[in-house]
DNA sequence: AGCAAGATTAGCT
DNA sequence: GCTAATCTTGCTA
């Protein structure tokens, strides 16, 4: 039964509440923790991609379409945005603040605790297969449509301070073809040469981040 | 009330 | 590369 350190502590409200791009690439290296009554799963966020509605048209919440799906969207940062695609759980962060539509969408993670917890959930044995896709990392940490709305700073699902990239690639979102220009717009951040992002891409520019 | 599409994945050809 | 899985959402009527 994994446990974690006890420095693993919970991101403030305040780090939330920035500017969703900003935020995209903030939450490149933090860690993503989940608890259940079975145990600890965590990973560090190796790739994210932002959705800005309403002018967004790959967002759901394009041209503010207010729905039961997403009203959070339109509530205050750090909440949890689930929803499901086909069979799957895709897991984002709220952004932009209340009555601005924006999100995170977390695409992949680097197991870092409870390994062999997301070897059960995944019922695999490879590591980079175990988190490195949207659909493929909820099932890894056992996040459901369950956890919609959870506010991020407090457990049992929370995010906390990993690493610092050294380099963050950018380029266009993945499998939003029929999203007219806004396919186009390079709103996919990575952890350059990350082996765990769910795809290998191009990246149409570098960000070198200082150290501090 | 009916229906087409989807921010994906796994497995097979 | 292709397709099924599987079900909710949101749009049309």
């Amino acid at each position: 039964m994994g446990e974690l350190p006890e420095d693993i502590i919970p991101l403030p409200q305040k780090f939330y509440e920035q500017p969703t791009l900003d935020l995209a690439k903030a939450l490149l290296g933090c860690l993503l923790v989940k608890e259940t009554s079975e145990g600890v799963a965590a990973g560090y966020i190796v790739e994210t991609e932002a959705y800005i509605g309403p002018g967004d048209m790959a967002a759901h919440s394009y041209n503010n379409r207010r729905t039961a799906r997403t009203e959070i969207m339109f509530q205050r940062s750090g909440l949890t945005y689930t929803y499901l695609m086909h069979t799957h759980c895709l897991f984002n962060v709220v952004s932009g603040g209340e009555e601005n539509p924006e999100a995170v969408l977390i695409r992949a993670l680097e197991p870092r605790f409870g390994i062999e917890y997301m070897k059960n959930k995944r019922g695999i044995e490879d590591l980079p297969s175990l988190t490195n896709g949207p659909g493929k990392l909820t099932k890894a940490l056992g996040i459901t449509i369950e956890d919609y709305g959870h506010p991020l700073t407090d457990p049992p699902l929370y995010l906390a301070t990993g690493f610092s990239p050294e380099s963050i690639s950018v380029g266009k979102r993945i499998g939003i073809d029929k999203s007219g220009e806004a396919r186009d717009y390079l709103w996919r951040f990575w952890i350059t040469d990350n082996k765990y992002v769910s795809r290998h891409q191009k990246s149409e520019y570098v960000y070198k981040v200082k150290r501090t």
